[in-house]
DNA sequence: ACCTGAACACCGTTCAAGT
DNA sequence: ACCTGAACACCGTTCAAGT
């Protein structure tokens, strides 16, 4: 319950003649930071996914004892936490100033959010089970705000979040899992083409491969979008 | 690589006086057979969660030695799949002779789909990232032959099926990890209102509370099938 | 204020062995 | 064919201690 410190604070010139980034240099490495824990984090999970995030691992790829990030962090979620929000940052539309094109806005929001999730594949499944950081919170709210501003009355608001919400996250996770077993994707159509009479309509229209994922992301969201908001 | 036993065989009479099923006797149980061992990580799962399971648990309240297990089954990650797809079982509409509502077929079995992974609410995460057991797989191919009948064409079937699916997985595990910490969200919805200056519109709304969950799937899925599906 | 190594509790799984 | 205990490798975290 001791005080930690909370916000990243001091930025150092890089100048210095260091070893290549990607050089384990057992020295000579900066002081240990929030900033560096959690882009570290990024990395690894990227590398090895949710299950292959270690605490010792990531204590040594960032040049100091085990145990230093304790004093940074409470516990291995915090770090999933701000992990998963450091992924989730939105700039907004391309010419923002009061857009007149609501729906044009919301769709590069939820597809902007989609690319940046299927970047890091572990970043979706965590994101319903955590905490909700301050990058998804705004993303929240810009949703929210652009929906209102389209005619959306605030008490269908709340149902027309979720269930873009949900839409993004479901097709998200599956995407990225899909992705991230192309073996086992090839395993399991394999399987099913050996049960073709169990399972004859999907074995036909070969359900498990061969799939526009994209195209099929932003038709289902279109007609989320028909349903939810009035047409002008 | 030795063989193993693959589906379940003998039924043996349950007659026998024994303690009480709650109990863990020590002796006298029932010898061990993939059923009981999918049947008591259900129980499991739904105490303890997904990070609840051990093995050592398992075996513990099977009654039998720790190491038993690994006889029946290969490793903790095919636990999951078996118990995973025992959770998915369906047994259609409710008088379904050929139905002419193929609309209502679709939705009971969604939603019958949706309440049977709430009432495990491990399973709906765990869906996307494990391989597809034969359960889930009827489901898809009914919901593929309804669709099919209902005049969607081929080149648009999948599609609307991984629309579907996104959609229903999406919605399920949200709504089951906010079922799982109502604690977290009531605290996350006060942190929220500290910060009301900053996301006025979602805090205005009190997004993270009150909602009517059943409904917004609901109507998300209308929308859907209004999209998907041409009307008659 | 910041970092560290030793140690603890726990867990999945291998193995050689029992009946 | 089916079950078992001992043992191994691994991992998150506590703690008492260093600078």
């Amino acid at each position: 319950m001791t005080a930690k410190p909370k916000g990243a604070r001091n930025k150092r010139s890089q100048g210095t003649d260091v070893s290549p980034a990607s050089e384990k240099g057992p020295n000579s490495e900066p002081p240990l930071s929030l900033e560096r824990i959690v882009t570290t984090a990024v990395e690894l999970l990227d590398a090895h996914g949710v299950d292959g995030l270690k605490m010792r691992q990531l204590a040594d790829r960032l040049g100091s004892g085990a145990m230093s990030l304790y004093w940074h962090v409470d516990n291995k979620e915090q770090v999933f936490d701000l992990a998963l929000d450091s992924v989730l940052k939105y700039c907004g539309p391309p010419q923002s100033v009061q857009s007149q094109d609501w729906r044009g806005d919301v769709i590069h929001m939820l597809e902007d959010w989609r690319a940046s999730m299927l970047r890091h594949p572990w970043s979706a499944s965590l994101l319903p089970r955590r905490a909700l950081g301050p990058n998804i919170l705004g993303r929240l709210e810009l949703l929210s705000k652009t929906l209102s501003r389209a005619g959306v009355t605030d008490a269908d608001l709340n149902v027309a979040i979720w269930s873009l919400w949900n839409y993004v996250i479901g097709a998200t996770i599956t995407r990225a899992s899909f992705d991230l077993s192309d073996d086992d994707r090839a395993a399991a159509q394999q399987r099913l083409t050996g049960l073709s009479e169990q399972y004859p309509t999907i074995e036909r229209s070969r359900l498990l491969m061969d799939n526009d994922w994209d195209g099929a992301f932003r038709k289902g969201l279109d007609f989320l979008l028909d349903g939810l908001a009035p047409k002008q």
